[in-house]
DNA sequence: CTTGATTCCGAAAGCGCTTTCGGAATAGCG
DNA sequence: CGCTATTCCGAAAGCGCTTTCGGAATCAAG
């Protein structure tokens, strides 16, 4: 089986290498009759550029990677797979390849980048879950690599990104706990350093604030992305002199630590507890109670992302490249009105 | 910034640039003293060849792809986030890069390992969940690129794969209930194009025989890979005239569906009706009830998988990386002993 | 019919690396 | 000390493609 190379096509067609290449690269300075002459013969042998040999010889890249984030939990892993799958769909219209890169280490997540940028491998990067301050982003930028960021940093003026306002999700949560009488919320936060988590504090803040409900320091509890964590917080929280009446996660699968915690306390999430956790994953169908949740709309969101992310590596200015979108509350059975005294029991 | 290349070693330490790169590579006809000249001046400058050149060059694309399956399923997608993870690491120790690649539609899976393989854009391929009759395999074969595939088809002996067995699974799975006490055992099975699938319900009707149990087809559904058909499936079955006391599923997503469906008809799972699953996902954990299921070990079978590739890639017999493991049943919730008659009410 | 503008294609350099080949310098041997 | 092995490196071709440049042919205009 003769291997279809650019010389293959050029002698079979008496053309010249260079000739066939400009064809089949829309130059202008080729008649209209051999460009169709070539396309048939390409498509006819299933012709495809050497990628190695384009690559070198044009210097771009055709090839996007994507940064998988550290700290990986196994159960919030979902969407992953599905942005996954969103960026290669946006990337296989130009025939691109998707790249999965990670860090050894979470401390190494700047030189991977630092590599990934020098290595020229690729056109441009996507990341996840930025830090507040992240150095990740600050050599991508320095670097002239495109990319985009899903989330965004603190300050997160000057580059592309595509990210959930889950700052008013939260003060929408806390809005709709309000209304079912609640006015001890507590709130399990993740780490500071992610500025996801940051933003969902200041929502929840400025919710109290906003119905007039005073900060309880002690109603605050920040864990990791777990389940487990959120499960410890909640129980101590539970176990304080002064418990909440409802339970604002940061991430659903906090939340569904949440719902054990709730449970070993002899309590019912609902019910007695109310829980709303934060990313509308499919599973908390199935939880004990089911979890209500902030859903964040990210069925096509690696599709976009992909097709922002080219339309800056095409030149496109990034920073017309930030979109927001929102999250909205899908309820479940783990939030309820509050309980009174004399029902609890 | 002078960008480090081969010609940029070689002027500066007065050599050619073949010189460097076969002190770089290992050649023996370099002396000692000159590659370590040339391998300190390449770590100061933090070089590292040209991607593109080098494929060209050699030939070998020193990349991996991952196909990522179709039909995914938000609920079992956990297990892709930590196959890549795995696979990459791996890869990471010859710094090989790791592509995520995918079919516009599962029929043209098969076309698009065809691209694949005349691409040579990579070195291997990892499949996942292979069908009865597998054309991927078949193509792969042909095409003489290295692959392997996690599970096993149906003629599986002239490949590399990476499976768990789960027809003894289910048979232990099967054995369990009946020392419970359980005679009647439903079988929510998968799509019979998998070969899993049907080694799945091999073992459920292999133990049913060696337990004595006769066979009842009115006991085996086949549904798709989802909670919502898990739960079809469970439901049809406790409405028929003599329902089952304790169900079988082929996938934890599936059994969580059935959890769902009993207590859909005002029974409670694990007391009067048993469910096992599985996979062992993390997820099951929280389920209502907690979920009892056949957990398969796929703590690193990513790097694993990734080393056996590799293995094949360097010359290895495919037919020497077979590797069975053997799943165990972890006890949550969802099973428990029949219930006397006198008992359900 | 001459001139200048167009249209179209061939020629050739080059992307950065690998790898074969040959030859100069050195070492080993009688 | 002369001769054959070794050791080590330079030279150069080539991987398959892109892209600039220049020139032959064609065209329109005067």
């Amino acid at each position: 089986m003769q291997k279809v190379s650019l010389k293959f096509l050029a002698t079979e067609l008496g053309l010249t290498e260079g000739t066939v290449s400009r064809a089949l690269n829309g130059y202008p300075d080729i008649s209209k009759s051999t460009i169709e002459r070539v396309t048939a013969l390409a498509k006819k042998h299933n012709y495809r550029a050497n990628q190695a040999a384009r690559r070198l010889a044009t210097g771009v890249a055709e090839a996007v990677a994507y940064l998988l984030p550290a700290n990986t939990n196994a159960l919030s892993e979902p969407f992953v797979s599905q942005l996954l799958e969103g960026l290669g769909q946006s990337l296989a219209k130009r025939h691109w390849d998707l790249l999965v890169v990670q860090a050894s280490s979470s401390e190494n997540e700047a030189e991977t980048i630092a590599k990934l940028s020098r290595s020229g491998k690729v056109s441009g990067v996507v990341i996840s879950r930025p830090y507040k301050q992240d150095p990740r982003i600050d050599l991508l930028q320095k670097s002239n690599l495109p990319f985009i960021v899903h989330g965004r940093s603190v300050d997160h003026a000057d580059y592309a990104w595509y990210d959930v306002d889950s700052e008013t999700a939260f003060a929408d949560a806390v809005d709709h706990l309000v209304e079912l009488g609640h006015q001890r919320i507590g709130f399990v936060g993740a780490p500071t350093y992610y500025h996801f988590s940051q933003m969902r504090l200041n929502g929840y803040r400025a919710a109290l604030a906003d119905n007039g409900i005073a900060q309880d320091e002690s109603l605050i509890e920040i864990a990791e992305l777990s389940d487990d964590a959120g499960e410890r917080a909640a129980v101590s929280m539970l176990k304080s002199l002064r418990p909440p009446t409802a339970i604002l996660c940061a991430t659903d699968t906090q939340a569904i630590g949440a719902l054990a915690a709730i449970r070993s306390q002899g309590l019912t999430p609902g019910k007695h507890v109310s829980v709303i956790g934060y990313d509308g994953l499919a599973f908390g169908k199935h939880t004990n109670p089911p979890l209500t949740t902030m859903a964040q709309p990210l069925a096509d969101s690696g599709r976009h992302m992909g097709d922002m992310l080219l339309a800056i590596i095409d030149g496109g200015n990034p920073t017309d490249y930030q979109e927001l979108r929102g999250a909205k509350l899908v309820r479940r059975m783990s939030d309820g009105p509050v309980l009174g005294h004399e029902e609890l029991t």
